[in-house]
RNA sequence: GCGGCUAUAGUUCAAUGGUAGAACACUGGUUUGUGGUACCAGUCACCUGGGUUCAAUUCCCAGUAGCCGCCCCA
């Protein structure tokens, strides 16, 4: 849609402009470089989209929380290139992840395959390898807030340039540094009046893991005769997402199936229940999901996801029915990439699938949105009022007012309504005469009483005006 | 990457084998310097290419894009 919308608004463009290049070019009898024929009008690419500032509020609301989240609980904000070795990736995510075998976007580059970063948490790592944080206070809590870039194919709430917000804790191995992360995640959208639920799992180390793997397989292998054709080709391929399926005929067979929890060693269960403990007294409302494993190859013990948490009507709004993060723990990734044992865990959270949902909740809920509301509309009458205008609105912005106001309306029916719309509770009117006389008028919105009062000393009566306006309000 | 559905104004939707209408939004007016209601007027659209046809926005095919399901994931 909003290649077609796009398309259409240049056309709309190109319409107008049209009769100008005829009458410049007609005494020239050369034959108009724009010509009758369309021209070759840019869209947005294929699973790209522009944030428009309609949109802004949501962004802003998410981002303002994550900094804020990210300030109280002292992760230090990380930007890293969008660009990395390709091989980054290879090594970090795993050969035969989907992210890495088919939809990174590659470029050959002198130097080698370069990348667009599809995620943040191998960067991460790799920068805090690059400078050395191991000799850093332990651990090294660090957030960013980046645009990924995946070549997948595109769906509501699924672009190919997406945004995430990350938060990660490089070098501890504690199951509240994993409560900690599950706790900031899941604030950031109930901060914002917008509910989740947390599903959470452990896939213990990769040993037990494999020894799971294997039992596992060998169970469906009895039931192979029973299975969807797609469990069939899983079965050969990738036993873990078995747990995926979601065909009505394979629900019996996965819900007997045995529960990784189960294959965990003592000490992975036992790191495991403390998890829960935490997240049980911080009243983190979780649910247990032995289906849950991620596809990253990275993650050890911890893995969880954060749903939005959808009545049943509402699960029918557009692109709500995925995960909007998802994160664990990866405490075998560091050694990977360096050569230095060091645990770490971490969670990465959508913003443009959080914006997706967050908008179609808005029209029903109350949401904490960051207020852009004016305190005062300044209204303009006349070329000299103009000037004045500019002036004053530079005045009443040093004195920390939020004024709404048009220069380029002249009615001032037009600029009234405009302050109607801000519903702000006064507004401010400069015309000709009260240039001349120094003074300006301040209308209450409410009453629609207005009073004549001198240039200098609007500021204070404003202020004044608002503060009782504020109190009667509370 | 696979399967399906869809494509008309800024948005949400109509109608139509003879080039289109509403609501909301936007601009202006009723009110030559006064909003919240009302009334009036105006601007803006048939995704692209090919085929069938006297004639295609409408039917057919392809492309493209969006959405849904799968895959995967944020």
């Amino acid at each position: 849609m909003l290649k077609n919308k796009t398309k259409q608004k240049f056309q709309a463009v190109k319409k107008n402009v049209a009769p100008k290049n005829k009458k410049k070019e007609a005494p020239s009898g050369k034959p108009s470089a724009t010509g009758d024929k369309a021209k070759k009008s840019f869209s947005v690419m294929r699973g790209m989209h522009d944030i428009l500032p309609r949109e802004e509020k949501y962004w802003r609301a998410l981002y303002n929380n994550s900094a804020a989240l990210a300030e109280h609980f002292q992760f230090g904000r990380i930007s890293t290139p969008v660009l990395e070795e390709a091989g980054l990736f290879v090594r970090s995510l795993g050969k035969g992840t989907d992210v890495v075998d088919k939809e990174m976007y590659v470029f050959d580059h002198a130097d080698g395959k370069v990348c667009l970063r599809p995620e943040g948490t191998a960067p991460v790592v790799r920068a805090f390898v690059n400078a050395g944080m191991w000799n850093y206070p332990q651990p090294v809590k660090m957030w960013y807030w980046e645009p990924m870039f995946r070549h997948d194919r595109p769906q509501a709430g699924r672009y190919r340039e997406f945004h995430q917000v990350g938060f990660e804790t490089i070098g501890a191995l504690d199951p509240a540094s994993d409560a900690e992360l599950i706790l900031v995640s899941y604030n950031l959208f109930k901060d914002i009046g917008l509910p989740v639920e947390v599903r959470i799992n452990s896939i213990g180390l990769p040993d037990e893991r494999e020894r799971y793997k294997t039992e596992l397989a060998n169970y469906y292998r009895t039931k192979k005769s029973y299975l969807c054709e797609e469990c069939r080709k899983r079965l050969l391929k990738n036993p873990l997402r078995l747990l995926d399926c979601k065909e009505d005929q394979c629900q019996p067979i996965k819900d007997e199936a045995p529960q990784i929890v189960d294959w965990l060693s003592e000490t992975s269960k036992s790191y495991f229940m403390k998890v829960l403990e935490y997240l049980d007294e911080l009243g983190v409302p979780y649910s247990l999901d032995p289906t849950l494993v991620r596809g990253l190859d990275y993650y050890t013990h911890t893995v969880f996801e954060i749903y939005p948490a959808l009545t049943e009507e509402e699960k029918n709004l557009e692109g709500a029915q995925s995960a909007l993060g998802g994160g664990g723990r990866y405490d075998l990734l560091v050694e990977e990439m360096s050569g230095r044992s060091t645990p770490a865990a971490g969670v990465a959270i959508g913003i443009d699938r959080t914006v997706a949902v967050l908008k179609a909740y808005a029209e029903k809920q109350n949401l904490n949105l960051p207020k852009t509301q004016c305190d005062i509309y300044f209204a303009q009458l006349g070329d000299r009022a103009k000037g004045r205008t500019l002036k004053m609105l530079d005045d009443l912005r040093k004195s920390g007012l939020k004024v709404g106001f048009n220069l380029y309306k002249s009615s001032l029916k037009t600029q009234l309504e405009a302050a109607n719309d801000l519903k702000v509770p006064y507004a401010l009117i400069l015309g000709q005469k009260e240039v001349q006389e120094g003074t300006i008028i301040i209308r209450d919105m409410e009453s629609g009483i207005q009073e004549i009062v001198d240039q200098k000393k609007v500021e204070i009566m404003i202020k004044r005006k608002l503060k009782k306006f504020d109190e009667e309000v509370k």
